[in-house]
DNA sequence: CGAGAATGACATGTCGACACTTTCCAGATT
DNA sequence: AATCTGGAAAGTGTCGACATGTCATTCTCG
């Protein structure tokens, strides 16, 4: 592990915290297997767009028009019309001919759904980082738990959500199975929405770092099915959090 | 007001034997979450492009100049790049910005984690099965699967390929999980044109059909475990075929 | 004679404009 | 008063054109 944090508080923070917002920037473009080098002007509207629905600002239902859109990015529609396709493809945003774009919304039996698949997908990530993770690997995971515990102990909720993002994806990039990736990639936006609102309530931090260490100590020990068993977990104990909350499902 | 469209002529047709273009058409739709009523002439280009390379008649590294493609469908290169976009995110073609697109490659690697990603997969949808379809499901099942067995007395590859997608979606539907449903369709259409070509060999087709048979019987016995395991074999023995073909992956 | 720079052709990214579809509101009709 | 109808307003789908970036060839210089 890393010093404690004896230090000065807000100097330790600053310094061994990358900044959030290009955090998620990252996270996000990678998820949607992005050329870093790409054309940044789609990128900026797909970003904004995607984490104000990720992070509530914008509802299910929201209108997205793409003349207002166009006039906000002070851009023309074409590419605004190429970030709501690829937001639409990522299961974000609603496209019918003619129509308006909307956000899109989520029924609870689809989020159950999603949960289920995410936490079957992430047993066999297990099985697979086992099978192929050296211990530097492991080390590498660990480094990100140590700033996992951090933002816990700041309560900062979006730092946490971000970093645990992180977690999960190195994670699954160990599992040396691009494909794998991908398909987690691919579900994985679309729940980060639920994963955010799951992780806002308060207490979560907490036993979720917990959760973790038990996972990664799984890891080192080499015991695949408890691995399985705790990722696995790890994901429903997101769902039973929002099954509790007052999460109702808007309309598709 | 109403309908002068009622001269219902000879419209019992060939029930046996759907026409193939027609069913290839509306599989790769449906995978790619298109509205039936959406603007024809993307989905048109998709379809093209998309079942070329599908068949193989585009190979990995052949350039999609949107000038020429524009040309060819008597479009501008608007809604051609809109296709290029979505079959991009499909895995069928690669963009790099401002370069243009190509066929995507696929090495022997990320073949084979496919196909295991996908066995595991189909062993959830199994299980899903056997928890949830009734007997009329099954039912249904099996009427895909006679189909099935008619395209492989006539040795007709290509109609025995769409009928199956056809019968492995239905088994995906039956699971009662859309999220499921639509992980494994963005994975099935990367792997299309290795199912095409694993389907060419000969005496494929023969054993593909005894293998959907024991599957369709465990199901009725309502054997989660043997239904999962024959499941994922059924995957499996595609990838052993095209490994031991003289398949080489061409570079990613 | 060969290597690197300039140049031109070509393809993509972006733009503003136009036609068509949908939506909404006001006036006419019963 | 409620409903139907007509048409304007708003928004999308598509287009052709321009600007920018890339590639290939040629030209220059060591």
């Amino acid at each position: 592990m890393t010093d404690p944090t004896n230090i000065d508080g807000a100097v330790a923070e600053q310094a061994a915290a990358p900044d959030i917002a290009a955090l998620s920037r990252a996270e996000l473009l990678r998820a949607l297997n992005r050329p870093e080098t790409g054309a940044s002007l789609v990128d900026e509207i797909i970003i904004k767009v995607g984490t104000d629905i990720i992070e509530g600002r914008l509802k299910p239902g929201d209108d997205l028009n793409s003349v207002e859109l166009s006039k906000l990015f002070r851009t023309s529609r074409t590419p605004v019309r190429e970030a709501l396709l690829t937001l639409q493809r990522e299961g974000f945003v609603e496209i019918e001919a003619h129509r308006r774009p909307r956000v899109a919304g989520l029924s609870l039996s689809e989020v159950q759904d999603m949960y289920r698949v995410r936490a079957y997908l992430y047993e066999m990530v297990s099985h697979c980082v086992v099978a192929a993770a050296s211990e530097e690997d492991l080390d590498r995971l660990e480094e990100v738990q140590a700033r996992l515990q951090q933002a816990a102990d700041c309560d900062d909720v979006d730092r946490y959500f971000w970093t645990n993002v992180e977690f999960r994806n190195t994670e699954a990039g160990l599992a040396q199975n691009t494909t794998l990736v991908r398909v987690l990639d691919s579900l994985g936006l679309r729940m980060l929405r639920l994963r955010h609102l799951s992780l806002s309530l308060p207490g979560r931090l907490a036993t979720s770092v917990e959760d973790h260490d038990r996972l990664i100590r799984a890891y080192r020990d080499r015991d695949a099915k408890l691995a399985a068993a705790f990722s696995a977990s790890l994901v429903m104990r997101g769902l039973r959090t929002i099954e509790r909350s007052s999460w109702v499902g808007i309309g598709s």
